[in-house]
DNA sequence: TAGGCCATCTGGTCCT
DNA sequence: AGGACCAGATGGCCTA
């Protein structure tokens, strides 16, 4: 069921697709084409392993010369009845007949071939929710335990801003994405949200107080659009700060109302018409604190190009953007959380190219009742 | 080298 | 009988 649902993409939010995953390629059943290829090769492996008898147990391999014959109606009490010893209780026991054995080992190995399929189903699954987990790396991906744990921290944290009305600070926010998980993890987080692991470390947390604000999810003081990184040619020439927003809501949530559904919001910095996407503005928090000034590390290098929060809010582009109605809607509903001041600022640089951001999720009803929500 | 993480095999249990 | 699921065991790989 879980594992369905992970896969199930159509469930997830809307995520935009970072270039590093156009590799993946996956199928329709979300599968990558390596694993399936992968699963083949495994399947094949199994197929010789079946005649060759490969790891088998080896009193399996024991045939009793006596039992050619097909001994179905032999049947061995407990396995053992002679002797003064009381006989078994429970189903007697078959002996393993030569036909027996073979059939015997036959279903090991097919168990073991759907006991694999199922476990990389499951890998599966937690790779797609890593990649929708605030904290995404291709390169140092996280363990199974803490992709999980993340996974549950962020739910809270989104559940608590939905409940609340409020938007957190960063540092709580943090705070309540990092619960639990390993220090490497936590640092992890943290980089990936361009705040010092020490800054929230030593704060106490959970404070209620922290999901503060009058004006529920007011951007003011938080719009940033990210810096186009220097390696991006199609982002080149987007300014460095542009406000994402001018007033209403922020980036996230206008991904939630773009498409036609957010009244009022329309940039005036991104109205302009014309047939070319905008170029795509983010909030991605990256890893890569070294490169917020010129020094961006090259694609190629950029460990941080993979830490992303690549749920951005492409709240810099204007709405309806791909002309479906969805337009950018929902392809920031996510990692872009709204933060709230604590002295601690989200400074995206990746800048996805427009052609990298896919829509490749429907808006769901979910999202209509989010947006009556706040509108109300 | 110890510890963490992972993939795989395996047998047990439950369900159809 | 067979499939799904689970947990224990085991060995490999990687890193501090």
């Amino acid at each position: 069921m879980l594992t369905r649902m992970f896969n199930d993409v159509s469930l997830l939010p809307e995520v935009p697709r970072f270039p590093g995953w156009a590799e993946d390629s996956e199928s329709e059943d979300g599968k990558t084409r390596d694993e399936e290829a992968e699963r083949g090769r495994l399947e094949e492996e199994d197929a010789q392993n079946a005649h060759s008898g490969m790891g088998l147990d080896e009193e399996e391999d024991e045939e009793d010369p006596e039992d050619e014959d097909d001994g179905d109606e032999d049947l061995v009490a407990g396995g053992d009845d002679s002797g003064d010893r009381p006989r078994k209780r429970g189903p007697k026991k078959r002996k393993m007949t030569a036909a027996r054995l073979e059939r015997s080992k036959m279903r090991r190995l097919k168990a073991n071939a759907r006991e694999r399929m199922r476990m990389h189903d499951l890998n599966s699954a937690l790779d797609n929710l890593r990649k929708v987990v605030p904290c995404y790396s291709k390169t140092q991906k996280l363990s199974k335990i803490e992709t999980l744990r993340l996974a549950k921290n962020y739910i809270w944290a989104l559940s608590e801003i939905l409940r609340s009305g409020r938007r957190p600070d960063l540092v709580s926010y943090v705070q309540t994405l990092c619960k639990g998980l390993s220090q490497p993890t936590t640092n992890l987080v943290a980089g990936c949200l361009q705040l010092s692991t020490r800054s929230f470390l030593t704060e106490p947390c959970q404070d209620p107080s922290r999901y503060h604000g009058n004006e529920p999810f007011s951007m003011h003081a938080y719009s940033f659009a990210c810096r186009s990184r220097l390696s991006s040619p199609q982002c080149a020439s987007v300014p460095a700060a542009i406000p994402l927003r001018t007033h209403g809501y922020c980036a996230p949530y206008d991904s939630l109302y773009a498409g036609g559904a957010s009244p009022g919001y329309t940039s005036p910095e991104y109205e302009g018409g014309g047939a070319s996407p905008p170029l795509p503005l983010c909030v991605n928090g990256n890893y890569s604190v070294k490169s917020q000034d010129g020094g961006a590390a090259s694609p190629g290098t950029d460990r941080g190009f993979h830490y992303s929060m690549h749920y951005s809010g492409l709240a810099g582009t204007r709405a309806g953007t791909t002309g479906t109605g969805l337009g950018t809607a929902g392809s920031g509903a996510g990692h872009g959380i709204p933060y709230g001041s604590s002295g601690a600022r989200v400074h995206g640089e990746n800048t996805l190219p427009y052609h990298e951001m896919h829509l490749h999720h429907e808006r769901t009803p979910v999202y209509e009742d989010i947006n009556s929500f706040f509108h109300n």
